[in-house]
DNA sequence: GTCTGCGGGGATA
DNA sequence: TATCCCCGCAGAC
């Protein structure tokens, strides 16, 4: 293929991959049989970064990388968190720590004996999901096969930095917490400017303004094993596809949104108004180990939790769950919200599998009842939601995306026209959400 | 301590 | 032979 044609087949296998010039947008929830193709100073891509929980494979192919999906970490009993969304933690990759999680028990302190344990993904014909990365000197080629038959576990960057910050120890002053968060917020802006707003910016122009997933749980401060952050901004993205036709209208392009709407000037925390990229959920900063059962200010949708700030007196109580659920109780109100709990996004469990080989029954998540729960009284279904939100996006994504439609990637991707726009309003985003926590 | 890439090796179709 | 997975090792963080 010559330089500027992409072409709309290719296989990772393939003995010579095309060139192209115009690329996708990093997408770090790929789900179902996708194939993109991204600049080679995308940093995501380089460091093979997923959300999903891969540990590397070895296929005998130097030049071909391959990683299968280690599934899910979820507890034993399928326990509801306050919200009633479910424990999905992020399975280690390390064989020996990912054997270690396993047994803890459940981080919910309204589970009643359960424990952790790996749900493992069997989403491509029954094995699990892999991905390939391949290199060339002019992109670097991606290719997912199987649709992941599981929750998407918790963001990587949540685990990373509840090591970084030793989060395991008891919090027990709002202060020192907001010093961490300070500390984090420092790190992010200044220290590794690189690893920001991860896929939000989706730059791959002016290498790397990029944030890997190590960051995006820059706020998280939950304790090992407890970490229910379900603030995966991802939530938008992957909410169709499985097949190939369908996932060429992969919402990735989420992330694309603010490239045409104007950056809301709002300085307080309206998650409702906040793209769901960037939003800091609460329980990022209120996960603690020990309840903070003080009298820190909230924001005016959260001052109110009776019912739930009562668990705080608790001893294993975790006031981010009642956070969590006020926040979204408040958030779930607005026609704009996108504040759902992310598994009702995850994209695998209705959807069509697609096999190769041989036909396999695609498991939900929780066969017992799905995973619809009612938290959210104005949203009566999945799919309502997922129109509401594609409608949003997809009329961002159609712009500036011909291309990619036109030889079948159709991830919005950023334009050059768009990418820096978008880039400013993410931090823009960014800084706002730190300085409205700031303010308490 | 964990992540990541690499590679050996066994099992299976 | 191809493809799957498990496992261990080493370097990096």
């Amino acid at each position: 293929m010559s330089e500027g044609h992409a072409t709309p087949e290719w296989d990772i296998n393939d003995a010579v991959v095309p060139r192209v010039t115009h690329f996708d947008t990093f997408g770090e929830w790929c789900d179902g049989h996708v194939r993109r193709v991204y600049p080679p100073g995308c940093e995501e891509a380089r460091r093979h970064a997923s959300g999903w929980a891969m540990r590397n494979t070895n296929n005998h192919n130097v030049h071909i990388l391959k990683k299968s999906c280690l599934g899910v970490l979820v507890c034993s009993t399928r326990c509801r968190l306050p919200d009633g969304s479910r424990v999905h933690l992020r399975p280690a990759i390390c064989d020996k720590a990912r054997k270690k999680q396993q047994g803890k028990p459940c981080p919910n302190r309204l589970c009643n004996g359960g424990r952790l344990e790996v749900q493992p993904c069997r989403g491509h014909c029954g094995y699990p999901v892999t991905h390939f990365w391949r290199h060339t000197e002019h992109a670097i080629f991606f290719q997912a096969k199987g649709s992941h038959d599981h929750p998407k576990p918790e963001a990587k960057g949540a685990s990373e930095v509840r090591r970084t910050l030793g989060a395991g120890r008891r919090v027990r002053g709002l202060a020192l917490l907001l010093a961490r968060e300070a500390a984090i917020a420092d790190k992010i802006l200044n220290v590794k400017p690189d690893k920001q707003m991860p896929q939000k910016t989706n730059i791959h122009l002016q290498p790397p303004p990029l944030i890997p997933d190590s960051q995006r749980g820059l706020t998280c401060t939950c304790g090992p094993f407890e970490c229910t952050c379900r603030w995966r901004p991802e939530t938008n993205e992957a909410f169709t596809s499985s097949t190939w036709t369908q996932s060429e209208h992969q919402p990735y392009n989420s992330y694309v949104t603010p490239s045409v709407s104007a950056p809301p000037p709002a300085q307080s925390y309206d998650p409702s108004t906040l793209p769901a990229d960037d939003i800091f959920h609460p329980e990022e900063i209120f996960q603690l180990d020990q309840p903070i059962r003080l009298d820190f200010p909230m924001e005016e949708n959260t001052l109110e939790s009776p019912p739930t700030f009562a668990d705080l007196n608790s001893e294993n109580s975790r006031p981010e769950d009642s956070y969590w659920f006020e926040w979204q109780r408040a958030a779930g109100g607005s026609e704009s919200s996108e504040t759902s709990s992310p598994e009702l996004f995850s994209n695998g469990y209705q959807q069509m599998e697609y096999c190769e080989q041989q036909p396999y029954p695609h498991q939900q998540f929780y066969p017992d009842e799905a995973q619809y729960y009612q938290i959210d009284n104005t949203r009566e279904s999945p799919v309502e939601m997922e129109d509401q939100r594609f409608y949003r996006y997809s009329q961002d994504c159609s712009q500036g995306n011909v291309e990619m439609h036109g030889w079948n990637y159709t991830d919005c991707a950023f334009t050059q026209h768009n990418a820096q726009e978008c880039k400013q309003y993410y931090e823009a985003q960014h800084a706002q959400s730190v300085n409205a926590f700031s303010l308490l």
